[in-house]
DNA sequence: ACCGCCGGGTGCC
DNA sequence: ACCGCCGGGTGCC
């Protein structure tokens, strides 16, 4: 159940629902992905060709496996030329000339995708056999056939050949296929007991002054791990000289590099900040720590936490990283620590470079591997940067001092153990010719900075945590690099301890010329929020990419937003290998787990689990909850209707199931569900206030005739999505909708997101949702109703649930009036006519809804959370508001104004004020009027939730939407 | 490639 | 012999 809040709330019925849903969209997403992603498709069939040329390439391949083919127009011998290479781009060899001409045309004009397999023939040694498969647009299936036969090629139906993910032979192919419910249950359950048992736990160093909770120990310690451990990574084996990926059947010749990192994923509110914070200071080079307060006798202490570490794991020879015993590398140890501790003395240097020499092995074939063969150019390029920019260099460290001065960071600038001359060791660093030339004649292993990156509005969280949990006397060189001001020098950047920047400064510096956050080697990455770049296309995110550096971790509450394609950037950002590329990533994940394939979906928990600690709230340790929370308790308020008030709901309701009753004696509900939908809507709002419904209620049941009767019916559909204060994506940019569009097919998106569809396929143009076509013309925006807002207010009367509200709210405040509350509704216009009476009976408020801007709402929430005297004791707060994360723990009363169909929502809504820090027990109270829709919402709420509990997962899609007529039919009283 | 193809050497049985 | 046959050289695109 918990796991619901990773698809931003949103349950599983009503899935043509598009006030209520965004999951639904997801679900259904995963069946049309095929046709919105231009990377997958509708199969065509298969044929069987050959790669010749083996011999001239050294890419392996196995049986089984799968090949991509590339384009080579610019091949000198044949313009034709399709290259196929194996998982790991190397070149096995090519397609047939004969049969290249036929592949290079059907690629060349886009008609599909054609992916390869290699069935047999692996181990010749000048051909081998490979199986195309043809994917694409149903629209191009013609042309694509015709090309195909016209070549007097034979086109099979289906993968022949084609190797499942387990290794064996698919014919007839027998993955199971999932219905939509396991698909979603399999989804969220996929980051659920993530909590390796066997991780142990792991001491902070004494730098870190805030005394870790277990899990926060064992967090550390699986991180620690995860950064030193050089044993194989998950999915390898060795097999005879080579190394094999269980997963892609794929080998390579050089040992495949670990992950040094992954996903922290846990609630929020566990500890991230501090766990990394704790992961910074005791997990420098070779698992020692980075830091230590005054006095301390740094070495015993290094090598018991080495000592920690299971270094037994690591089979073979992989020795550079895991070579912590104490005993062999003193030299090294020492100079680590020297360097941790005196920032920057000359004969330190010197020592680096023994680091250097010592040193990883396979941190060069790393470099080898990624075959840079630019590498010297680009150190060069450096050199001159750095000796140009020295003299600068100094003051600017001295400014950057400053500013963590200002910011009250004492532990940035109290010089510790080799006594007060160190103050000045950051300005001695940069200018520290050794320095300078030891950082460049080896990249990785003088990295010792850790780069976070976080919004904005967690930057001071992170300057905070930092004070409150590092010890002062600990000598942290931590710069903040923001504002224009900020100092860009690449060797003053590289002689952090840390550096912290926003995702936006980062983006901003990588659209330059020379980004100094992408030119220096870091040894550590953070990505605070990390779902933040689950959109690959943003420069955001594309800068990210581009980092340079050792580790890398993403810190988030929710790794997936919506969709199994917002994993793939996370994955992309560790270099997961080899799914960082995309055509992997999606033939072997993406497209068998949304096609339902069962082996697909059990290796992506696979793969997920291997990168991934998560516990919620409601984990244990050892049998322990992790961190106590105050109790949480639910009522139920009826609220009776006025006589006035029942006689219109009765009128409302009448007319509505006449409406909806014809529909299932036609058996047309989900054709004509957005109208339904609407019904329905329509009667919620009846039971919180009549002023919700506006102008626009015109009568829904009837079909449109004319243009301006559609219009309107669409205004009304997109002011639904909308003003309930849903954050609504826009499935094109995978954003919150900007300037919302509603198509003709009633789905919601950027204007221009859709426009930028539209241009690019002209009259071909079709939803991307949903495949029906539209056209520029037909868009419908939103119209501004500042009038009938005004209007809305100047005819006000109360209603029964605003009674009801009211008057708990004033019994609160005269019981205790230092408890504030949320109040709750999904409609942004309940909250608007709330406003009033709260005013005239003299409370403070503030309003979170969907519709501020990022910053008024940080503003808002600030405000509510202050102790300061006078400030609000009630936020109105529409029901999806802001996505998850927000701490409301200010409050401990919940009112929730109007069930919605998804329990889920209003947990999630709940656990914002029920969370780490919350010192009261949480009262939440449901306001249900008695006798209407909506207590007929809340007995299929119940009736969900079973479900989900029990997992069912062997309905059919048939069934599935019978019980959803069901649930309307329950609804209605039909 | 334990193939096909090319082109030079060769030529009754 | 302007052929067939033999056997060596050779081999992706």
């Amino acid at each position: 159940m918990q796991s619901r809040r990773w698809f931003g709330g949103a349950g599983f019925s009503f899935a043509d629902d598009p006030v209520t849903e965004t999951l639904s969209q997801a679900i259904r997403g995963t069946g049309e992905e095929l046709d919105r992603e231009p990377d997958t498709g509708v199969l065509f069939g298969s044929l069987r060709g050959s790669v010749v040329g083996l011999r001239y390439y050294t890419g392996v391949v196995n049986k089984g496996e799968m090949v991509s083919l590339v384009r080579q127009p610019q091949n000198p011998y044949d313009r034709n030329a399709v290259m196929v290479a194996n998982v790991y781009g190397s070149q096995v060899g090519h397609i047939k000339r004969e049969l290249a001409v036929l592949l290079a045309n059907i690629m060349d004009n886009n008609l599909a995708r054609v992916e390869g397999v290699v069935p047999f023939g692996v181990t010749n040694q000048f051909t081998m056999s490979v199986v195309l498969s043809f994917w694409g647009r149903e629209e191009n299936r013609d042309a694509v056939v015709r090309q195909i036969t016209s070549r007097s090629f034979k086109l099979q139906s289906g993968p022949t050949g084609f190797m499942c993910a387990d290794g064996s032979r698919d014919l007839p192919r027998k993955s199971v296929l999932l219905t939509a419910e396991e698909l979603k249950n399999a989804f969220d359950n996929l980051f659920e007991n993530l909590m390796e048992d066997k991780i142990g736990e792991r001491e902070a160093v004494e730098a870190v002054c805030t005394p870790l909770l277990p899990h926060q120990k064992q967090a550390l310690s699986w991180m620690c791990v995860s950064e030193n451990n050089a044993a194989l990574p998950h999915f390898w084996e060795v097999k005879g000289k080579l190394f094999y990926n269980t997963l892609t059947h794929s080998s390579v010749r050089e040992r495949p590099q670990r992950v040094r990192g992954g996903i922290l994923a846990d609630d929020m509110g566990l500890g991230k900040t501090l766990t990394t914070i704790a992961l910074i200071l005791s997990n420098f080079h070779h698992g020692k720590p980075l830091c230590e307060p005054e006095k301390s006798s740094p070495e015993p202490k290094a090598s018991t936490t080495a000592r920690k570490n299971p270094e037994g794991k690591s089979g073979d020879g992989d020795q550079a990283e895991v070579s912590v015993a104490p005993a062999g590398h003193s030299p090294c140890m020492r100079a680590n620590q020297a360097e941790t501790q005196v920032v920057c003395v000359e004969s330190v240097d010197v020592v680096q470079e023994d680091v250097v020499e010592d040193g990883d092995k396979d941190l060069v074939s790393e470099k080898k591997a990624k075959g840079r063969p630019q590498g010297g150019k680009a150190k060069a390029t450096t050199t001159k940067k750095a000796a140009k920019t020295k003299g600068k260099a100094v003051s600017t460290s001295r400014k950057g001092g400053a500013v963590l001065e200002d910011l009250d960071f004492a532990a940035a600038l109290s010089g510790i153990t080799q006594g007060a001359p160190q103050k000045k060791s950051v300005g001695k660093s940069v200018v520290s010719p050794v320095e300078a030339a030891s950082s460049q004649s080896t990249d990785d292993p003088a990295a010792r900075a850790t780069l976070i990156i976080c919004p904005l509005s967690v930057l001071s969280n992170w300057l905070d945590q930092l004070d409150q949990h590092v010890r002062a006397d600990v000598k942290l060189n931590v710069y903040l690099y923001y504002g224009s001001e900020r100092n860009r020098d690449t060797h003053f950047l590289s002689s952090q301890h840390m550096v912290l920047t926003t995702y936006n400064v980062l983006s901003a510096d990588y659209s330059g010329s020379a980004s100094p956050l992408h030119t220096v080697s870091w040894l550590r990455v953070v990505l605070d929020e990390g779902h933040i770049i689950r959109n690959p296309n943003t420069q955001q995110s594309k800068a990210v990419l581009k980092l340079n550096t050792q580790r890398r971790w993403i810190l988030t509450g929710t790794p997936i937003q919506n969709n199994l394609r917002d994993l793939w950037m996370l994955v992309a950002f560790l270099r997961l290998k080899p799914f960082d590329v995309r055509e992997w990533w999606n033939r072997v994940i993406q497209r068998p787990v949304t096609q339902g394939d069962k082996t697909g979906l059990q290796n992506l928990q696979a793969l997920v689990k291997c990168v991934t600690l998560r516990r919620t709230k409601t984990s244990r340790v050892c049998g322990r909850p992790l961190v106590s929370l105050p109790e949480r308790s639910v009522r139920i308020e009826e609220v009776e209707l006025t006589q006035k008030e029942r006689e219109e709901y009765e009128l409302a309701h009448t007319e509505g199931r006449t409406t909806i009753s014809r529909y299932v004696a036609e058996g047309t509900v989900l054709r004509n569900y957005a109208d339904v939908l609407a019904i329905l809507v329509r009667l919620r709002q009846f039971c919180c206030h009549p002023g919700l419904l506006g102008k626009t209620t015109t009568h829904t049941g009837v079909v449109a005739v004319t243009p301006a009767e559609l219009r309107e019916r669409l205004i009304m559909k997109l002011r639904l999505v909308l003003g309930t204060g849903s954050d609504e994506e826009c499935a094109v940019c995978l954003d919150s909708v900007r300037l919302p569009v509603i198509t003709h097919c009633a789905h919601v998106y950027c204007r221009p997101c859709i426009a930028e569809v539209i241009r690019s396929e002209q009259e071909q143009a079709r939803c991307p949702l949903c495949r029906g076509q539209i056209k520029a013309s037909e868009l419908v925006e939103f119209p501004l109703e500042e009038e009938e807002e005004s209007n809305l207010l100047e005819n006000w009367r109360s209603s029964s649930k605003v009674e009801a509200l009211m008057s708990s709210l004033l019994r609160l405040r005269s019981e205790d009036d230092s408890i504030r509350s949320l109040v709750v509704s999904q409609f942004t216009r309940f909250l608007t006519i709330l406003e009033i009476p709260l005013r005239e009976e003299g409370f403070k408020f503030v309003r979170l809804d969907g519709t501020m801007s990022q910053k008024r709402r940080a503003q808002v929430i600030q405000e509510f959370q202050s102790d300061a005297p006078g400030s609000p004791l009630i936020m109105l707060l529409s029901l999806k508001a802001g996505g998850v994360g927000i701490n409301l723990s200010a409050a401990s009363r919940v009112f929730l104004m109007d069930p919605a169909w998804n329990p889920a929502a209003e947990d999630q809504c709940v656990d914002r004020c029920h969370r780490l820090g919350q010192k009261r027990d949480v009262v939440i109270t449901k306001f249900i009027v008695k006798g209407s829709v909506e207590e007929n919402m809340v007995k299929i709420q119940r009736q969900k939730q079973d479900l989900v509990e029990k997992a069912f997962g062997t309905k059919n899609p048939s069934e599935r939407k019978t019980s959803r007529v069901d649930e309307i039919r329950a609804l209605m009283e039909l």
